[in-house]
DNA sequence: CCCCCGGAAGTAAACGATTTCTCCCACCAG
DNA sequence: CTGGTGGGAGAAATCGTTTACTTCCGGGGG
């Protein structure tokens, strides 16, 4: 019923060759008689050989898959992420092996530890927080590693990630422009450097700009904690403009002003589907995910090619799409 | 600087046994010296080892990897079923492959090759339609597989599916039930058996209870597609409900109908974040997507543990999620 | 005419973990 | 006292590929 698989010695039986003439012509090595190449490559077809890639791996003492860590798949940037990075590394040879981690260290590990035991060629991984101790164990193992949106204090490794900084920036650019004058900010914690930049970023340019500070609200950065707070900065009063620092918690925060007379203004992160369907129609600062995903497999690309230059660092920038949810101007003078 | 990874040699060498000795302990195999076996671990602690997985794998002839071929990663039905197989399939200690087809048959074909060669423990497949030919380089190489969502004539294999008859059956009752008398169904090209088979299970039910048959409309699954569709519904008048079979098009659907003052009734496949955002809400199918994504990695990990059963087919039923877009009834009597 | 060089192909030794086979020993029953 | 039994551990073969080393050519220069 199942034979088992051809390997490179039946092949070379076929062809009447040896293996190491057949691993030549599998790997393109030059000075093998054209002839004889023709022969082994008519072997394979018939016999339906596929190398084992356990053996190569074996052999050449590391692989050709490169990881992918994300704390979620659902989230649609860390999913965009991942489907920017897949085509890039296949062109380049490499297939991906997606980890999940849940934001859970013990599945974190477990992966961790695979990478390590696989010899994977290298790791484009999106940590938890800042306390990220993932990073110890691959650098021991040499294997590269480039980190997607987040920053880890004290080391260096390479890094893709927007310019959050200037993102927020933007954010309080456009809101003030559009006339508006008291400004929160819905953030996640202090610890996450992603919605911390976007925060810092805003509030400064806002100081600097309009002057004062943004009203600050911070959440887990899920659906429900942008609800909650949104909530509370409508039963504070006072704020005629919202800035939300991340995807899900943008999605809370209209859901708590959906439908009401005079929301104040909201301004979102992440160009989702639904921010064209509401009403109104919500403003976005959009980043360059795409971009992000594709430019961080190139990176690592590049790195695994050459292991011993310095590490670098690229910021993208976002930019705001104005839609109606901020183009109205602050409802009245008072 | 970089000392090359300590081997299961270095470990007993260590421990003052031998290779075979530290195999044993790192497998829990039985009959192994309680004392032993402590100094045997206290070495791996020692020496930071961790097994080589191509050198187990080539022994073993598998690898303890399942892949998961998709054909978008973006699509949020896609990314939500993989991130349920993933922790299904790392409790059971395997880790996951992502593929990544984009529709386009020779990225797939470089995916099957790597599939083959590294020996994979097992696949989970969305394929792209009908006649999908991925299926006999699997089976031949004996390597077990599970499909997800898609049908394919004329194969005896393992298949987890929402019962999308069922779900336009569902989709028909609701909309009669709510008084609705002139239904459009927008749905996909007739080769792909998830849409095709919910237009069927609402033609059905429809012609049978309320009599008649829905007005068609064909897309190709994409968003623009979907927006399109409605447009020429609302230009051809006369129909005071649609049903759309699959997530991207409802949304274009629903671009099309957004803020009209009496648009048509309209049903959505899939609860995506969105369909509660919108005014009015939108009514939806609700697939169990998570239970298929969990179930699709046990009817996997089962069938790897016994190849020669018959294969299964299990259907997960659907349900109806009632919103604003539906609740109204019809829009007037004349 | 001889030597050396270089291209082409074969031989065999790695790579690292597992596992069969074998050996040793202690213990128990006859 | 002896033969059998079974647990515990080591030696060595094995998985399939790649590659360093060898071998065998033929040809060109001294």
């Amino acid at each position: 019923m199942s034979r088992s698989e051809p390997t490179v010695r039946d092949v070379a039986e076929r062809a009447g060759v040896s293996s190491a003439t057949v691993s030549r012509v599998m790997n393109d090595a030059p000075n093998v008689d054209k002839q004889l190449a023709r022969r082994v490559r008519e072997a394979v077809k018939a016999t339906g050989y596929v190398p084992n890639a356990a053996g190569r791996s074996l052999r050449a003492r590391s692989s050709s898959q490169i990881a992918v860590l994300i704390p979620d798949a659902d989230n649609p940037y860390f999913s965009q992420v991942v489907s920017e990075v897949e085509p890039a590394a296949r062109s380049a040879g490499y297939s991906v092996m997606l980890c999940h981690t849940g934001n859970e260290p013990d599945q974190e590990q477990t992966y961790l530890d695979q990478i390590v035991a696989r010899r994977m060629a290298g790791v484009i991984a999106i940590p938890s927080d800042e306390s990220w101790s993932g990073l110890t164990p691959l650098t021991e193992a040499n294997i590269p590693v480039v980190l997607v949106d987040r920053r880890l204090p004290d080391v260096e490794v390479d890094r893709i990630a927007t310019d959050n900084m200037d993102a927020g920036r933007q954010a309080a650019v456009h809101l003030r422009d559009k006339g508006f004058r008291r400004p929160a900010c819905i953030t996640g914690p202090e610890t996450l450097t992603t919605t911390e930049d976007r925060l810092l970023g805003f509030s400064h340019a806002w100081s600097t700009s309009a002057g004062g500070a943004p009203a600050l609200y911070r959440g887990d950065l899920h659906f429900d904690s942008g609800f909650t707070a949104m909530t509370e900065i409508l039963d504070d009063g006072d704020i005629d403009c919202v800035f939300v620092t991340n995807n899900r918690m943008s999605a809370g925060a209209f859901q708590a002003i959906r439908g009401l007379p005079n929301p104040p203004a909201l301004l979102a992160t992440d160009d989702d589907i639904w921010t064209r369907l509401v009403t109104p129609s919500v403003s976005v600062i959009q980043q360059p995910i795409r971009d992000t995903g594709r430019l961080a497999a190139q990176m690592l690309i590049d790195r695994i090619a050459a292991p011993n230059e310095m590490p670098r660092t690229t910021l993208l920038s976002s930019k705001v799409i104005e839609r109606e949810s901020t183009a109205g101007g602050p409802p009245s003078r008072g």
